[in-house]
DNA sequence: AACCAATCTGCTAATGATTTTCAATATAGA
DNA sequence: TCTATATTGAAAATCATTAGCAGATTGGTT
């Protein structure tokens, strides 16, 4: 669907900016659009070992940071002690679970835009972090 | 003013723990009481040298997270590398400089009240982080 | 299809933040 | 004051992330 799309962008973004286009660039830019769930670098690099078993875990730090440049991905605010990443740049919410630190997206949106000024703050985004226990943490509470 | 009641309610706490009243959580806790830019961990060391030079900073790291499983601080999610604290544990926003890392507390609130129940998610609470430049990075642009 | 310059990669070592270990010390209750 | 137990400081260990470097890839040229 609009993966394809993304991937594209992301070429064009990459030839934009003379930046190479590599097999491990790429995997590691599929993995992030097709994960719901704002993975660690570890994540990521234990996803794309999977196709390619040489990759190193400093190119996949590497990558993000230059997905991140390109504002291709962001970094979510987090809970552990990682960081995490996540390939939808549009405006949305997260919810954090307090036990396992999963994060996904909020569905819905709140109909709210900050004052562009706050207690002299020059204000750009904003981004509501809704905590609570995930539905798997819930079910191990039994 | 409510800081002796905070100290007091600490005391207490630690009391009804059995956890040892020590110069050093005490000015660890005190720290936290008093600033208002939810220092990192470093941060609070330092301020805490002024008084007691010999602390160490694994000391303050122990602390914390005791103060925090007391429930007397909270962790904010960051932006940076460093955790950092906030003494106030009620429920309130964050103001975050994305230049320097500044952490205020927003002083409005935001009348809205999250559904008990997002995603399968069982909610606890919620905390809006605004992002920006604060003054001071404001001041050094020109 | 092979060439070349510049960018990338993988490896390894370095850094920064945080945690752990452990012997010596301080606290709280008897 | 005495003692058991929790806590501390100092140093080493760990975890996440970044940097340095030599060799491999990429993409534009012949």
């Amino acid at each position: 669907m609009d993966r394809k799309k993304k991937l594209g962008q992301f070429i064009e973004a990459c030839r934009h900016s003379g930046l190479k286009i590599t097999p491990q660039r790429v995997a590691v830019y599929e993995v992030l659009l097709t994960r719901e769930d704002h993975p660690t670098v570890e994540d990521i690099y234990n996803e794309v070992k999977k196709k390619y078993p040489f990759v190193s875990l400093a190119t996949v730090y590497r990558t993000v940071e230059t997905l991140e440049e390109l504002g291709l991905i962001r970094k979510v605010a987090y809970w552990g002690s990682s960081v995490r990443y996540d390939a939808n740049t549009s405006d949305h919410h997260h919810l954090i679970c307090v036990q396992c630190g999963a994060i996904r997206d909020v569905e819905f949106c709140l109909d709210w835009t900050p004052p562009t000024n706050i207690q002299g703050y020059r204000v750009h985004k904003y981004s509501l972090h809704i905590y609570g226990v995930c539905p798997v943490c819930q079910a191990k509470e039994n």
